[in-house]
DNA sequence: TAAACCAGTAATAACGATTTTACAAGTACT
DNA sequence: AGTACTTGTAAAATCGTTATTACTGGTTTA
């Protein structure tokens, strides 16, 4: 069994198929009795309009794309399910691609989406893939970065924290309480999360005249592993920070992971905050201090950017960058 | 800027729109001279074939959509990736809608894709939208069951494991390590994970001559705060269980919580059995002893199946229904 | 009463690709 | 030499919609 279409509708009143089109779409100039009829038609076939041809024909496959690195990372899904949310109750579907931290499958599923036609990009970019996005635009498709800002950050949109401003909160935290031997373990350096957060935990060092020891700065990839071998790493010193900062959740795990199997810790031994909220099931023992991202948040106004310049009368060539407050949480970790 | 279309490469080159298609697609019947004219055309315009176009002429989408409870459970976001990976290498894109365990939304979702005309379907359902599947099946959309399973389940194909075995077994854990007075928080009992474990939990302590205690006997939601409640409402029963088994990750959350609250230590005052993957980060104490399924295969099987089933010649009307063996953890908290 | 207008409908032309058919010129075969 | 086949190309049909234009009666207007 096939799909009835409009022309099967037709045929079966008598009727042309531009006035079922006209009645599916609740256009006037159609004779009230003639709609009734053919409403009655539509529902007894059960008609679904084929959104493929009217993509087509429109020009508007109502479809954004979001390009992730990891949809296991609980801060991803919760962006996908802010974001989902505002595109459901437009009527908007999303398709998710995720890039696994790689650059060369963050820019074919960008082309992917190209050709797709989407109607709109989210995008945590890990690679450079910034040209790929300027075609989109020129596309006349809006493009949100999130998470990780691209270089030229004034001809796009895009909705996150002040990591700078983050990174240098939570070390002065760690200031405030007392410690001075603090040393990180930070994101990729050509990341701008990465960078960021590093350079707001040195102007914390600095501004509180501490001495920054270059040994205890490490950069990572913001996976479980590096954050494991980084802080084996740091144990090994004769001398050992007392505090470090781990730019976020997965490397935080790794780093746990390591200070448990040395038999250290937290606080009393070495203190721990991070980026992202480290635990989800509110079991962990201490609970870490963290920067919390308003994940949810920057899904939903990345989806509401998106459809706001698709469907407003706002120029696409007018940017938003939105910068969100992080939630800073207290745990027993300092 | 527009986006270049075969017939502005056509006009270019003084040929018709069928011919440069011939050379996208690779088609014979052409002049070399001629191809390399129009490659190098299509390159120096940087030619992307609109999908759009091409899914309703072919009649295929390439897409495959995917309707689940909740993307930020890792469980579902596994899935989600395992699915990915193989429409990658497929070249299929994923129409990801989270149904927020509601069934009107789950129909919601459905009809979109539907819609959409995509290509195949992974659903786990939370209601009873069987007839929607139906009918995308009767359209030639297979779909693939996961988790939850449909009434009359050899119609579908499906993944999944098996949950009275997995209850049983893991009962049985408890049972062999000298348990009696075990209880159990199960998922709504219309949803046949729900029921299944709750079945393979009782065939287990009959099986082994145990006394079933009804009060002991809970239907939660697979959220937290029912195995918060329900674990609550347990503890304050005047002869409380030595053991409970919890059917998901969430509800194992809810109720761990409610015995650090009572004081209560695990597993000297409770042992405590679930199912998925507890923790993540593998830093929670004592680690949970739990079913573990193999999320991320379920994913990948999936998308395989529905690949399979679209581009083979294997008959659509047969229907795999793939048994995956669960991982048994062995944790400390029994 | 003829021109102008209107409501209701059908016919037609897009949207951007692929596939089928048609056709022209060149080559092979009898 | 005339037919048949081959090769390369163009033209047309198609996918299922929506939007534009054209047409048909009937009603209003000058």
């Amino acid at each position: 069994m096939r799909m009835v279409k409009l022309k099967d509708i037709a045929k079966e009143l008598n009727l042309s198929v531009s006035t079922i089109s006209r009645v599916v779409n609740n256009k006037d100039r159609v004779d009230p009795k003639t709609r009734e009829k053919v409403l009655e038609m539509l529902k007894n076939y059960d008609y679904k309009p084929n959104e493929v041809a009217r993509s087509l024909r429109l020009r508007d496959v109502k479809t954004i794309g979001i390009v992730i690195p990891d949809i296991t990372n609980s801060f991803y899904a919760s962006v996908i399910k802010g974001a989902q949310a505002v595109c459901r109750t437009n009527e908007y579907s999303m398709i998710v691609c995720n890039s696994d931290e790689d650059g060369e499958l963050e820019e074919g599923a960008l082309e992917l989406l190209l050709q797709k036609q989407v109607s709109g990009l989210i995008l945590s970019s890990v690679g450079n893939s910034f040209k790929l996005v300027q075609r989109l635009q020129g596309n006349g498709v809006p493009a949100v970065y999130i998470d990780n800002m691209p270089p030229p950050m004034h001809t796009c949109d895009s909705v996150s924290i002040n990591n700078v401003a983050a990174a240098y909160k939570i070390t002065n935290v760690l200031i405030e309480k007392g410690y001075k031997k603090i040393g990180i373990i930070t994101g990729p350096i050509h990341q701008s999360t990465g960078s960021e957060r590093l350079s707001g935990f040195k102007q914390a060092m600095a501004n509180a005249g501490l001495e920054l020891a270059e040994e205890w700065v490490a950069e990572g990839n913001f996976k479980i592993d590096s954050g494991l071998s980084h802080m084996r790493r740091i144990l090994k010193m004769p001398v050992r920070p007392e505090a470090m900062v781990i730019a976020n959740n997965y490397m935080a795990y790794g780093a746990i992971t390591a200070l448990r199997e040395a038999g250290l810790k937290i606080p009393k031994d070495m203190a721990v905050v991070a980026f992202d909220a480290i635990d989800e099931t509110g079991l962990l023992v201490p609970r870490i201090t963290a920067i919390n991202q308003p994940s949810y948040e920057i899904g939903r106004i990345s989806a509401e950017i998106i459809i706001k310049k698709l469907t407003g009368s706002t120029n696409k060539k007018v940017y938003e960058n939105i910068i969100l407050e992080p939630e800073l949480y207290l745990g027993s970790s300092i």
